[in-house]
DNA sequence: CGGTTTTGACCTGCGC
DNA sequence: GCGCAGGTCAAAACCG
């Protein structure tokens, strides 16, 4: 299987280079944004001078001709980048700006937060159920057992007494989580995800589970005690959230950016795949886990479940991942603790918590946004969260062009312990047209870096989850501009959009989960459409949506993206080459974050020789 | 030689 | 209490 980028086959080279060197590039950002603006600025100088050389000899010679188209075609392409430039910036701003209000807010509800915990007084601790929801949401804090709720509280009280910065900030995150998903109507709080400038990996808001959730165990307790791993014994809670990815791959392991090191391998019940265990590496101290596993009802599909959170910074390309999974198990997080507040739209529903239906045009319901039964079941000892990234999700009737969330918090019958949601990204096969509005903006978004100067060119990306970002994008452009011909470009009705919009902005976390999805495809396609991308328009209008979804620019991966392995294989499957109303022709990479990883082509662990077992 | 993978043994939780 | 299954450990093997 080979990719369209420029860095196919490298699974094993560009794996290593990104082990070796990926862990130092917290603030690849910056360099990037840095780098551009030389360019713009040193640039105009250059050719300015060239011409000036030029000029007298540049009377009529076709040569030289030549040499001014290119210097105006540079200069063109300089006025492009500046722009890009400009919006960076803005971006940049914006998200340091915001970064500094919630680091505020956060400020004050520790100081409230810290009062009324020595008040020591339990009704309280119930009323602020928004700053202080310490049971992940899976369990009503009056359904917390005596024993538990004394656990949740010392977590709590030492956390707020602590003086160790470390736990400072992980109380931060988690509070400031726990507060902005509890908080469904605010859209511009409510993304605690966004790739901070300062240091994007810290924002991964699993850090609530581990300051959240209730204590360690015993045995838990022990081994890190054992180990003399007091950090991570604090981190490590009883029962983590998890994120299950689904995703088409024909490697072993999925490349997330991390660095893993496998530690052992099950053949589970009713999977003749065995488990892979994997524990990420790139600090020794780090309590991140992950199993893969390949899906049995379809070989081609992997299921990587990741488990606690980073305690260090992590490689850019890492971050994408990290973001996604995060922002999954913030929503997993945000719709347990909502289900009990009804803030969630509840009519509609064949699932009173999380009702959400989307009625397609055609009528049928089965093109919605829903709730259902948890793909993977066996895995609701842990509150899960699964993204399931397959293109044909093997409990899915239809091809939606919306987000499937799966959940199991409604299972009349038999209740799991723990709560489990699914995200859907399902098949772009169903209604290609309806991308060419999404397209046009991930066209915009290549055009400082295209070479193509006709703006009146309509190209096409071709993502690999192009219904996801299909109804991302006309939610947003519904809600932004009712008359939109968008919308009527695209055919829906208003009901589904009003409902996407609804389910949109009902709930941060969703955002929050989608907007990193989206960071990683439009960065990626990005990088990769260099070449090949018509300049769109509408600079304006990027900028709209990347507000609305809070796609930092800066979280946007700067390098050369690594699409190989399960990424192209995704793509090579899913992706078909999509015609423009134009007849415009342009495939390029669904840039999903993930990539064959080194291991992918070592490690046995449910990679594809054991599935002869 | 250091890091990673393999793999059998061990530990723990859960259901009966 | 027992057995099962999932998860982890750790020594040996492997690899670059």
């Amino acid at each position: 299987m080979e990719c369209s980028s420029g860095r196919s086959g490298d699974g094993d080279s560009g794996l290593k280079d990104d082990k070796r060197s990926e862990h130092s590039t917290g603030d690849d950002h910056e360099s990037h944004h840095h780098k551009k603006e030389i360019i713009a600025e040193e640039a105009p100088i250059a050719s300015t001078e060239r011409s000036i050389e030029a000029g007298p000899s540049t009377i009529s010679s076709p040569k030289n001709d030549k040499v001014d188209e290119q210097l105006e075609t540079t200069k063109a392409q300089m006025g492009e980048v500046r722009e890009e430039n400009q919006r960076l910036k803005m971006c940049l701003n914006k998200i340091m700006t915001e970064y500094r209000a919630l680091e505020m807010q956060f400020n004050n509800m520790v100081k409230q937060e810290t009062k009324k915990n020595n008040d020591n007084n339990h009704e309280e601790m119930n009323a602020e159920s928004d700053l202080v929801s310490l049971s992940l949401g899976r369990v009503p804090s009056n359904n917390i057992p005596k024993n538990d709720q004394e656990k949740v509280n010392k977590v709590s009280k030492l956390a707020l007494n602590n003086d160790e910065e470390f736990n400072k900030e992980e109380l931060s995150l988690g509070l400031e989580c726990k507060f902005e998903t509890s908080k469904s109507g605010s859209t511009t709080e409510g993304l605690p995800n966004i790739p901070s400038p300062v240091n994007s990996s810290e924002v991964v808001p699993i850090k609530n589970d581990e300051v959240v959730e209730t204590w360690p165990p015993s045995k838990t307790l022990n081994k890190t005690m054992r180990d003399a791993e007091d950090e991570v014994a604090q981190q490590t809670p009883a029962k983590k959230a998890r994120v299950c990815v689904r995703a088409r791959c024909d490697t072993p392991t999925m490349n997330d950016g991390c660095q893993w090191r496998k530690y052992g391998q099950k053949i589970a019940k009713g999977n003749p795949c065995p488990r892979a265990y994997y524990r990420c590496t790139v600090a020794p101290s780090c309590p991140v886990r992950k199993q893969v596993q390949r899906c049995v009802e379809d070989m081609s599909i992997l299921i990587t479940t990741y488990e606690g959170t980073h305690n260090h910074s992590l490689p850019l390309s890492a971050t994408a991942m990290a973001s996604t999974t995060s922002a999954a198990a913030s929503m997993l997080l945000s719709g347990s603790s909502t289900s009990n507040s009804g803030s969630m739209p509840s009519a509609q529903t064949n699932n009173n918590l999380h009702g959400l239906n989307f009625y397609l045009p055609d009528g049928t319901k089965s093109n919605q946004l829903y709730l259902s039964n948890p793909a993977l079941s066996s895995q609701h000892s842990h509150p899960t969260i699964t993204l399931d990234l397959t293109s044909n999700p093997s409990n899915s009737s239809t091809s939606s062009p919306f987000v499937r969330f799966n959940s199991s918090y409604n299972n009349n019958n038999q209740l799991p312990r723990y709560p489990s949601s699914t995200l859907s990204f399902s098949s772009p096969e169903s209604n290609p047209m309806h991308w060419n509005s999404f397209l046009n903006y991930a066209t915009t978004q290549n055009q400082p870096y295209s070479n193509n100067r006709n703006n009146n060119n309509l190209s096409t990306l071709n993502f690999g989850r192009q219904n996801t970002m299909e109804s991302i994008y006309q939610t947003y452009m519904q809600k932004n501009n009712n008359s939109s011909n968008i919308s009527q470009h695209v055919g829906l009705q208003d009901s589904t959009i009003s409902a996407a919009t609804k389910a949109i902005t009902a709930d941060p976390t969703f955002q929050s989960a989608l907007a990193a999805a989206l960071s990683s495809l439009i960065g990626n396609t990005t990088n990769q459409g260099n070449q090949n991308q018509s300049a769109g328009e509408n600079l304006s209008q990027k900028m709209k949506w990347a507000e609305m979804f809070q796609v930092s620019s800066t979280s946007l991966p700067s390098s050369s993206s690594k699409v190989n392995g399960c990424a192209s294989s995704f793509l090579n499957k899913t992706a078909p080459v999509n015609n423009t109303q134009n007849g415009s022709l342009m495939l390029l990479s669904p840039s999903l974050p993930f990539s064959a990883t080194k291991s992918a082509s070592t490690s046995p662990g449910g990679d594809n020789s054991d599935n002869t077992n």
